[in-house]
DNA sequence: CTTGACCCTGACATTAATGTCAGGGTTTAT
DNA sequence: ATAAACCCTGACATTAATGTCAGGGTCAAG
């Protein structure tokens, strides 16, 4: 299929998925025009690349196990735990940080209120 | 006192405290040699600059009310409240985002690791 | 009068995925 | 053969605070 039919049934702008082509999350061969043909398999490869980004997963760190990920179950490819680790770790610590602010904020809020 | 020092007492770098005057966070008088001149009292106001940024305060945002907080106490300058409970919002659904990134990562590593 | 430590402005770089535009081919249907 | 709807590449913009560099004044101590 096309880029435009393929951006269709994902949902993911033509622009999305020439950048995921870039950087290699995604292959397509060219027709004689120049057309990029995507294979049937691309559609569900780009969902699986969407679902990785919306777990706050870069371009570079899917790519790296990619391939892997859509041949076997996730499990398989130990490339996978590290990367989920550090990533959990990572967000983690950004939830600490929020908190501390949000109570902060808070107190900060209430003490405003009280001043009435 | 001149902007070195004010950077030395503040651990604030000399390009920032550029911007924040650019930013209107901070004003100084020209020396004819065209050099800042910052009065004593920029310390502390440097001081609350970076205070509010670290909650996630936006410049444009502490320009708004920082003249006042800076002569009055902050519960008596309304303009400070309806940031604070907007920024809450924001830091609030940030974490309700994270945390579910957060249990996905951690059930896909549990999986992972029961698949020894 | 020279050196070193200041200070100045202006400008570009950083991050990462995506939007958008310009300029230009291709295909399909009328 | 022309219009509409595709497709292509390349490039610039987005955000916000900060780093860094170039090119150039100022001043104090020696």
């Amino acid at each position: 299929m096309r880029i435009g039919e393929l951006s269709a049934r994902t949902g993911v702008s033509i622009r999305s998925l020439r950048y995921y082509e870039e950087q290699k999350l995604l292959t397509s061969v060219r027709q004689p025009n120049g057309y990029r043909e995507f294979s049937p398999l691309a559609e569900e490869q780009v969902r699986t690349i969407q679902f990785y980004l919306a777990l706050g997963i870069s371009t570079e760190q899917i790519a790296s196990f990619l391939t892997c990920v859509l041949m076997n179950k996730e499990a398989f490819c130990e490339e996978v735990l590290p990367i989920f680790e550090s990533k959990l770790k990572e967000i983690d610590d950004q939830i600490h940080l929020l908190s501390q602010i949000k109570t902060n904020l808070e107190d900060r809020i209430r003490s405003i209120q009280e001043s009435d």
